[in-house]
RNA sequence: GGGCCCGUAGCAUAGCCUGGUGGUGCGCCCGGCUGAUAACCGGGAGGUCGAGAGUCCGAAUCUCUCCGGGCCCA
């Protein structure tokens, strides 16, 4: 590492060898980490040197290649790469690619705008092969805009050999999976109500459908019945141009229908409508309940069989031909509506499979691009929807509009190009999914989900309720069908590969994609020639296939058999209903068996109010931001640690402050610990003294066992979240705040004293098993710390492995004894606040009282630490439930209780009872005790309370394991004391300000405001000390002119400090001074 | 309209499964510690635990209804 001007200028800050640099900056450490990455190739050598494990197949859910990352994609990288990490590190054989998800519609739309089209029409005239060449392009070049990305965020998957969705053997693997459903039985072609986009002219799958408010016109109309004049049926609907295409009307079998007489335009009309909605629905008309007689009241079923007029027959001559009549069907509801359904086969899921049930013939008279066909008579050329207006209209002129009304509702539209949809009969190509769902629901009940209501409940509703998966798009940017039919006898064959076409050999490593593909024609038996159905597959069924087509199969089927299904998959919840079912789908259809074993479903990431992230909103918060302020660590322990993988993520810049603050501090430790180890030479397990431990490091060893124990279970249960705030509680609570102050001074001792190589082994044992504990989750901090630690084994914290507790460490007794401790010393310094003695000064002692024998056991065995950290110099440990001897106890007389006894005697015995000395009369009033004679009456226990007093100087503060009471009465000896330590503080802050090295001697001349302060420092050992403390070779009492000069202003005295460097000598080791115990 | 999940201080969260005095971090004010620390410690202010009802001696926790948010379905 260079260094750097701040270095220069700050010697004493400047890194020991191997060390830590001054400073925790992100940015640098995590670019060298990545350099050192790439030049020595650690990655693929972890893969090589885990290649005898036990495999972890893992298959990374392919992100759709265009735009560049979100916040969400961040995340579901950094939860990928952290398990993958850990499994390597527990000595898995980790198999993955990254993946890319290359083609599709969104691409395509993307195209379309850069080249200023609206239709497919344009794309034809421009070519489709050159068109298909952009859309490859397009690809291509965001897929490697967003794997920089993706790499920068330190996820570790093979990005040189990634699967794509687009290359000749993933599309292979595609043919074969439809030709295995064909086999099966699974691959159907029919005619049948799809979501359409009018502008892409294509089918959409489901997922490709986005549900938006939109405002349509909502019309109540009359269908005459023919037999019965002057009746009508009401039928309500939400798309008008969908009733020139109406042959029936359903109603509900049970439901009550009412015939209603209303006043009409002319003379009376009777309107048969449901009898639940009768009233809202003729109010809508303006007709009151009083206008409004209810004539009959029969069951739906009544209705069967009845034909009515269609009321555009006049502008639709087809209409004239088909007959128009009441069927039954269970799928009415009476929640909104009239109860009396309209029905348009050709428009309506529910309605084509009525018309299949009933023998209705398909009327669609509309086109690709949503216009009326010639079949539409008056409204022929007319766009559907543009269309409503004049239909309403044309009703209202026939007198068959009753009512009409704009409403808001939820209405489907293209994911893309956000045209509202059509539900439209057309022929497309199907995976019977339907046939499979019990097969499904057996599969996905033997995986794994984390949180198990992801399957449980979420994915097994959606795949109980799931149909038949529309797999054929007719568009260009895709992978083509591969089925082939026959012009002339209809016969379709669909091709597994290459080497099933004829001629396929030939084809070997080019392109085929469409156009090229399409022009493979080969004969078929009846002696026509076979060409290819035109349509590609929804880009859906691409990513399904990816569990196999990554590991090559068809084409290689060894990594097959050994490795699938899938170890693991994560993605967000909202890939339940796209990826997590799309593979289930194409899985079962192929093999009959689900793709995956443990499926981790994660969240969403909003913004601070929980609300989506959106450009519209302007709440959009890129991951890139983030690594550039703070870090990809910061990043990766922000979103791993901030919820469960499962919640959803509200961002919080706050909070990622707050990563990076626990990341700094991390380094600090490692820093402060890394600094004294070099300085001392130490180096872990070399020879020399036996190293002496003390309770704190056998302590802090029995916590790393737990830890370990503690975060192997949260990450083998993929609870990545309590991994990351197991590891955030160590690092702050055990090491930073409590271990490393305690072990602080025996630092100082000089690395031959067998205490400061008992405190080095245990520091460097506790940061090398948190450091492998850290890496998965923070992998470049992790690798910096890795090398900076003495005695590192080998390059890549990321090739050690995993840690196991180690019973000699275990001891959950200690563990508990220490929290005791904490506790009581805590107490002791709250005490010592309200006691005014700041820690810095010396207190001649503590008292504990503990209030169970277990906290007593605890205190005994910690005393000395309980002294030390208190800053005591002695300490005393009573009994469980022992009075400490020395607190006063006061007598209070209750006046209503002596009143009644003495009456005007009663202050008088108030007096005697306080002038009594209260331990014994206390005991006199003891339970089993007759009471004290007091001006010849009986006084009983339950007149008199008694109060503990506190001596002055001395402060008492509870904590759960009983009390602690501070004497913070001052010698003179604790006076000067106090005084020395503070001059000290200062000289030292002095030092540090000037970036002095540790080790340097200085001059030190001081001026002190109080003579009897100068007098009591120089009257006892104190000089020595300060000498000792802060280097200072001299020591001098004049008023600073030379060096560095402050003035200090402590409290009731001042002090004058100067300091100068002196020049230096090289000290021997184990030389330095000394502040241990 | 339906399914699943979430709602706790200004903000972010723990606690909910298995009912018993609501914790923590950020921010604010005061004090303290520190030759690892831009860190930390102590004290203070800040809560209708989304709302309502029910069960219970007792509900943040269990049940129901409603409201708000997210994802999915229609």
């Amino acid at each position: 590492m260079a260094p750097r001007k701040s270095e220069k200028r700050a010697p004493g800050r400047a890194p020991v060898p191997g060390g830590l640099g001054p400073r925790y900056e992100p940015g640098r450490v995590e670019a060298e980490v990545l350099r050192q990455w790439a030049e020595g190739g650690i990655y693929r050598r972890v893969r090589r040197e885990r290649a005898g494990g036990r495999p972890f197949f893992f298959v990374d859910g392919p992100p759709y290649t265009t735009g560049r990352i979100h916040l969400g994609t961040a995340w579901n990288k950094i939860l990928k790469d952290s398990v993958l990490r850990f499994r390597s590190m527990q000595g898995r054989r980790v198999v993955e690619r990254a993946g890319w998800d290359m083609h599709g519609l969104p691409i395509e739309v993307k195209v379309e705008e850069t080249l200023g089209f609206g239709s497919k029409k344009q794309i034809e005239e421009y070519g489709v092969a050159r068109f298909v060449a952009r859309c490859q392009g397009f690809a291509l070049r965001h897929r490697d805009a967003m794997a920089g990305q993706f790499q920068r965020l330190g996820a570790w998957l093979d990005w040189e050999n990634p699967y794509q969705t687009v290359t000749p053997d993933y599309l292979e693997a595609i043919w074969w999976t439809l030709a295995q459903a064909e086999k099966r039985g699974l691959l159907e072609e029919g005619l049948r109500v799809v979501n359409w986009c009018p502008r892409c002219e294509t089918a959409l799958a489901e997922a490709e459908v986005e549900y938006v408010d939109l405002s349509d016109p909502s019309v109540y109309v009359r269908f005459p019945l023919v037999e019965r004049p002057g009746v009508s049926l009401v039928v309500w609907t939400t798309t008008p141009w969908t009733l020139p295409s109406n042959l029936a009307v359903a109603v509900h079998p049970e439901h009550e229908y009412a015939e209603v007489q209303v006043p009409g335009t002319g003379e009376p009309e009777t309107l048969i409508l449901a009898g639940a909605l009768q009233e809202s629905v003729l109010a809508k008309a303006g007709i009151t309940a009083a206008g409004a007689v209810v004539i009959e009241r029969y069951p739906g079923s009544r209705l069967a069989g009845l034909r009515y007029a269609h009321p555009l027959s006049g502008k639709i001559p087809r209409q004239r031909e088909f007959d128009h009549r009441v069927h039954t069907a269970p799928f009415v509801t009476l929640s909104e509506g009239t109860g009396c359904v309209h029905i348009a086969p050709g428009f309506g899921e529910e309605d084509f499979a009525l018309g299949r049930r009933v023998g209705l013939p398909v009327f669609a008279p509309v086109d690709e691009a949503g216009r009326f066909t010639p079949e539409a008579g008056d409204y022929r050329g007319r766009e559907v929807r543009k269309a409503n207006r004049e239909i309403v209209e044309d009703l209202r002129q026939a007198g068959a509009l009753l009512h009409s009304e704009m409403v808001g509702h939820r209405y489907g539209t293209c994911w893309r190009c956000k045209t509202p949809i059509l539900y439209r009969a057309t022929r497309q190509w199907f995976l019977r999914v339907s046939a499979l769902r019990e097969e499904m629901m057996a599969a996905i009940r033997g995986v794994r989900w984390v949180p198990e209501w992801a399957g449980s409940e979420r994915f097994a509703n959606f795949v109980g309720e799931s149909r038949d998966w529309c797999i054929s798009r007719q568009r260009y940017w895709g992978a083509p069908l591969p089925i082939w039919r026959c012009g002339a006898c209809g016969k379709r064959r669909v091709v597994g590969g290459l080497a099933e076409l004829p001629g396929g050999r030939r084809l070997r490593g080019l392109d085929l994609h469409v156009p090229r593909i399409n022009r493979v024609k080969f004969p078929c038996a009846c002696g026509s020639t076979m060409s290819r159905v035109p349509d590609v597959f929804d880009v859906w069924f691409d990513s399904a296939v990816a569990s196999w087509a990554a590991l090559g199969y068809p084409g290689r089927r060894e990594d097959f058999r050994r490795l699938w299904p899938a170890d693991f998959i994560t993605e967000g919840h909202d890939q339940t209903r796209g990826w997590f079912f799309s593979q289930l789908g194409a899985s079962m259809a192929a093999f009959g068996k689900a793709p995956y074993r443990t499926v981790l479903m994660h969240g969403f990431t909003l913004d601070e109010q929980g609300r989506k992230m959106s450009k519209s909103l302007g709440n959009v918060i890129e991951p890139e931001e983030v690594v550039k302020k703070y870090g990809a660590d910061t990043l990766r322990l922000y979103v791993l640690g901030a919820s469960a993988p499962w919640e959803d993520l509200r961002f919080s810049w706050a909070e990622a402050q707050g990563a990076f603050r626990t990341l700094n501090i991390y380094w600090n430790v490692v820093r402060f610990a890394t600094t004294y180890m070099s300085l001392d030479g130490f180096r872990p397990g070399a020879s020399g003294p036996k190293p002496r431990y003390r309770v704190e490091d056998r302590w802090l060893l029995a916590r790393l066992q737990s830890l370990v124990a503690e975060v192997t279970g949260a990450l083998e249960s993929y609870h990545l979240h309590r991994a990351a705030r197991a590891l955030e509680n160590f690092l702050l609570e055990d090491l930073s705040r409590w271990y490393i102050p305690l072990v602080r001074p025996r630092t100082w001792a000089g690395g031959r004293d067998p205490d400061t190589r008992g405190a080095y082994e245990t520091l460097h044992r506790a940061l090398d098993t948190l450091n492998l504990l850290l890496a998965p989750l923070v992998p470049f901090l992790a690798e910096q710390v890795h090398r900076s630690l003495p005695g590192a084994r080998g390059p890549s914290v990321h090739l050690r492995d995993w840690p196991r507790p180690e019973k000699r460490h275990q001891d959950t007794e200690l563990e508990s004894q220490m929290a005791v401790a904490r506790q009581a010393v805590e107490a002791a310094w709250k005490a010592r606040q309200r006691a005014g003695r700041k820690l810095r000064w010396p207190i001649s002692r503590v008292v504990a009282a503990p209030g169970t024998p277990e906290a007593a056991r605890a205190l005994r065995r910690l005393d000395l630490l309980l002294r030390e950290q208190t800053n005591a110099k002695q300490s005393h440990i009573l009994e469980p439930g022992e009075a400490w001897t020395e607190l006063g106890l006061e007598a209070t007389p209750d006046p209503a209780k002596l009143g009644p006894l003495f009456r005007q005697q009663a202050p008088e015995a108030a007096a005697r009872l306080k002038a009594m000395e209260p331990r014994g009369l206390q005991k006199s009033l003891a339970v089993g005790v007759s009471g004290v004679e007091v001006l010849g009456k009986t006084v009983t226990a339950d007149m008199v309370s008694f109060q503990e007093t506190l001596p002055e100087g001395v402060a008492v503060e509870a904590f759960p394991g009983g009390r602690i009471y501070v004497d913070g009465r001052v010698s003179p000896e604790l006076e000067a004391e106090g005084y020395a330590r503070e001059l000290i503080r200062r000289i030292q802050e002095m030092r540090k300000e000037q970036d002095l090295p540790l080790e340097a001697p200085i001059r030190a001349t001081l001026h002190i405001s109080e003579p009897h302060v100068l007098e009591m420092l120089q009257g006892g050992p104190w000089l020595d000390l300060i000498r000792r403390e802060t280097r200072a070779a001299a020591l001098e009492f004049s008023t600073p002119k030379r060096g560095f000069r402050r003035e200090w202003d402590l409290e009731e005295w001042k002090a004058t400090i100067g300091i100068e460097l002196l020049p230096r000598k090289p000290a021997p080791k184990g030389q330095r001074s000394s502040r241990s115990r």
